[in-house]
DNA sequence: GTCTATATTGAGATAGAC
DNA sequence: GTCTATCTCAATATAGAC
């Protein structure tokens, strides 16, 4: 029981605290959560966290960067889909929201900082988020339209209607423990307006 | 200069409060404003605030409540749109993005709590905003598919599918100074879905 | 109804021992 | 790296005069 070789020095409490913080985060808000509070369900004292990160704000500024490189990761995988725009569209979406779900509460705290006004949290760019997103869908549905596949007509529009059908789902999880949209729900959102996409002019 | 007949005796006090109050909860939150930055900004002293509400939950209980009543008196004057089931769907989302438009701090202070989490802002049923909405695109998509105007399918799906379009339109009124969503883009997605309701399943 | 003045609590942050 | 003890400040809220 004595301290034995610990050439990590305790680097544990390191985790618990960002664990302890986003839970908190998550469930109270930036603001409304204390220091005092995230060390107490970290089981450390508040010099460590001082220690660890600089400041409440370091904290949190770790948890965005952590999620946002994760983020990036799963953005990386995406070559190696195949099949038609409309199939490919629907498997991104899928990972999006499938990450979403993996990572709920990570994503709570996104939308409560992006939505809930910056709540005394420091800036941390949000819209990448979004921005990386309409990038891969937008490049989709030009190579839709370029094959033939989607109807001519205003690629934004396209993809904002992709878009509305993915945010839609996601913050149906954020928001209720019995969500009223699912993936399968997600993906035949998305099918109407593949359907309408391919639908002649009326 | 002296005071005269005051039959209202400084009312105005209150709404100034209520003024200033929407305007910080909006810009920063509901956690992170104080009472005493409210009673600075309607230029009163914190008891007038005590006086007229009960307590910073009190005040910020009113806002809602207030919002909530103006919502279910725009729903009560939807009953006199005519013409075919997207063209009434289509309408109806024109006036709530409107009105959304229109009080857009009420509604950025809505969205902060929502998915902002509550801040350690007092419960208020937010839900109920949706599940009004849900209920009026639904009844009409029904009224679509009885008439054959909208193929058979499911609901719900349909109804989801509108309101997602709706709701990242506001979404992006909320979220940006130049929101890359405007009204007519909303009715061109909202085309989009009309269209694939009416295409023959592929 | 509105003020001044104050009570009380808890926040974020740090000094310094170990 | 982690602790105890403490500093400083601002928060919500109220008492009591006018």
């Amino acid at each position: 029981m004595t301290t034995t070789t610990r050439l990590q020095p305790t680097t544990e409490a390191r985790e618990r605290l960002l664990a302890a913080a986003l839970d908190l985060f998550t469930k109270s808000g930036y603001a409304a959560t204390s220091v005092r509070e995230i060390c107490l369900a970290a089981g450390v004292t508040k010099p460590v966290l001082y220690y660890y990160f600089k400041s409440k704000e370091g904290i949190y500024l770790q948890l965005m960067e952590d999620s946002y490189s994760l983020f990036e990761a799963m953005l990386a995988d995406l070559g190696s889909f195949t099949g038609t725009v409309r199939r490919r569209v629907l498997h991104f979406c899928e990972n999006v929201f499938d990450a979403s779900i993996q990572q709920l509460p990570q994503v709570k705290l996104i939308y409560s900082i992006y939505f809930g006004t910056p709540q005394g949290a420091p800036p941390f760019n949000l819209e990448q988020y979004y921005d990386r997103m309409l990038q891969v869908i937008s490049a989709l549905m030009l190579e839709g339209i370029g094959s033939g596949e989607i109807r001519p007509g205003k690629v934004d529009d396209m993809v904002w209607a992709a878009l509305a059908c993915m945010s839609i789902a996601i913050e149906e999880q954020l928001c209720h423990c019995n969500p009223r949209l699912d993936r399968e729900a997600m993906v035949r959102m998305l099918n109407i307006v593949f359907d309408g996409l391919e639908a002649r002019q009326s």
